[in-house]
DNA sequence: CTGAAAGCGCTTACAG
DNA sequence: CTGAAAGCGCTTACAG
């Protein structure tokens, strides 16, 4: 390994020349002639820095730790494209870690939790990591931020208005003349899942209806957790006209589970998704689903963790433009004094 | 921030006794009491080594860069699962990049080049990874290992008997009576995509057939590509009745344009997906796939790359084992004389 | 205009 | 049984 010694030693001058030359430092002064000098041989000799030296002397990484609850989940695609492009603005490099793998005694929570391991984490929170985690976490030197999470008191966020997001899916099913809709999917207790349940009771609401407590249907994100979930709705042989499915990645499972039943959507049953990506478009039928700025969401935790890292005054804030926006394609119809309501299970 | 310096002050001991503690130094020796002591001063004050300092020292960071072609893409998920198991289980933590973000002058890029960022680098070959950053990164001194890639001279690697992959799925299609099978997806340059028609073609020679250059569609793996290289298949009015899509991703878009040309599948048309995952069994039609470990190619990719660092002596080598196999699902059935071709275009 | 020295936090031979 | 010192590769005040 070429060190900047090696390069001093080549060049005839001292080591704090060459770091001068580097770092275009004020403090170093020299020639032109020299400063060329130590370039050609830098570059000849394939010099780069020794990053822990200098991770050492700086106390920073440049590296952000970013932990999602489903690495492979395409949900998360867009979220992962922003947080991806703030981090190569900032000069850092990602260290992703799947909220799975933080468990006591793993690599990734000994390398999150250490001292100038990471310069800090960004967490897209769910119900697989433990509060326990996070308040660990908390108590850290190294920033933390919550991405795709909102009013919380405890650390900072950047979040999404999901209660305008599901509003929008119940005013599309409303103005289709769906007057019983259900909502399926998500954890009863994540935060998130009750902003999502609030906002299309309110919409509801709002049009002198109301979102039947029989008619919520709680379940986990997976696809297979989805059609399970729907199994137990189909099951119950009084279906909804009209049905808001959390999460775009639980609707595939949902479409499944109603196309495996014999129910048809759109004609039987009218879905839209919460959250949108672009395989929903591939599947058939292609699914009608809310688009929420995700890819802001990643970027902007990025650089509220920036802010928060330089110590700037700075607040969690919601994204609120774009606003959530309704992608219409093929799982949602006008419903009609023809529609026959099929009774299943 | 506590270091060694404060443990040891509030200990009343040498920085020398605490690091000998803490690694259980056998040229240190103590006496129970104070290693006690010392024990108990940093479970109380939360002290955790520096991991620069130690990289330093050491010259490994315990980071190991991972590059696939597309973070997103679900089909690699499994390949992804493997290589956080064997990272684990080996001490290092992953510093996952997309290879569309690997050009020059990105921070993802000067990472891996740079010394001292990362103990080594796996990647998994693509079209969009330019060969020259690939030779560059041979050069450096810490290793390089190919993921779900093989015969290739350059550089270690753990592949995938691809030629025996599409193979089985040939002789799936032989059973069921299919004489003209085609081949779509991959691009025409990645040289996995031609062991995979090879597979095909050995298959259809051994059983008197043969691979018609026409009914090769190339084409790139996202689902609408797959969706736009199925039309152009359509277009041409001349179908095969059987269909071996070059990876399960490509085949979501496949499916849905045929969907959309109203040719049924697995009626008009039986199709198998070359490697599986879980959604594929969601889509419907479920896709039929075959089965291969790529799990088993990610975890042994980290094994290899730890056996090259270690300077053992070691081969590249493909995983046979479990061998590929096909996981029946909706999208193939038996060619009857009743199947109408049916024409479009 | 240029170099020697201290120090970032750690580990490891070596003295005592 | 325990501590002082050197050194990993770098940067940054400070001397000359």
């Amino acid at each position: 390994m070429v060190t900047l010694k090696d390069i001093a030693e080549r060049a005839g001058v001292s080591v704090s020349l060459v770091s001068g030359v580097i770092n275009d430092s004020p403090y170093v002064r020299m020639t032109e002639a020299t400063k060329q000098k130590v370039l050609d041989i830098i570059e000849e000799s394939g010099y780069v820095p020794n990053h822990s030296a200098r991770s050492l002397k700086f106390s920073r990484t440049d590296v952000l730790a970013v932990i999602i609850p489903n690495i492979s989940d395409p949900i998360f695609a867009g979220l992962l494209a922003g947080v991806y492009a703030g981090a190569e603005k900032h000069g850092y490099v990602v260290l992703l870690g799947d909220a799975r793998e933080l468990v006591s005694g793993s690599k990734l929570l000994e390398r999150i939790m250490g001292h100038g391991q990471v310069d800090g984490t960004l967490i897209r929170h769910s119900a697989t990591l433990s509060n326990d985690v996070i308040s660990q976490l908390a108590k850290r030197r190294a920033p933390v931020v919550l991405m795709d999470v909102s009013e919380t008191e405890d650390l900072p966020w950047v979040g999404l208005d999901e209660r305008k997001g599901t509003a929008r899916a119940a005013r599309h099913l409303l103005s289709l003349g769906h007057q019983r809709i259900g909502f399926l999917g998500g954890e009863r207790e994540y935060p998130g899942t009750q902003r999502r349940i609030e906002g299309v009771r309110r919409e509801l609401g709002n049009a002198g209806l109301s979102l039947d407590e029989k008619d919520i249907w709680f379940g986990h994100q997976e696809p297979l957790e989805g059609y399970a979930t729907m199994q137990r709705l189909l099951a119950s042989g009084d279906l909804p006209t009209g049905l808001i499915v959390n999460n775009v990645t639980t609707a595939t499972g949902v479409l499944a589970a109603a196309a495996d039943a014999g129910v048809r959507v759109p004609d039987d049953l009218s879905l839209v998704a919460y959250l949108d990506y672009p395989a929903a478009a591939l599947v058939r039928p292609a699914i009608t689903a809310i688009d929420q700025p995700l890819f802001e969401v990643g970027y902007h935790s990025v650089e509220l963790f920036e802010r928060i890292r330089r110590g700037d005054q700075c607040e969690s804030y919601t994204i609120q433009s774009p606003a959530p926006r309704l992608i219409k394609r093929n799982t949602t119809r006008r419903i009609g004094p023809t529609l026959v309501r099929r009774q299943t299970g």
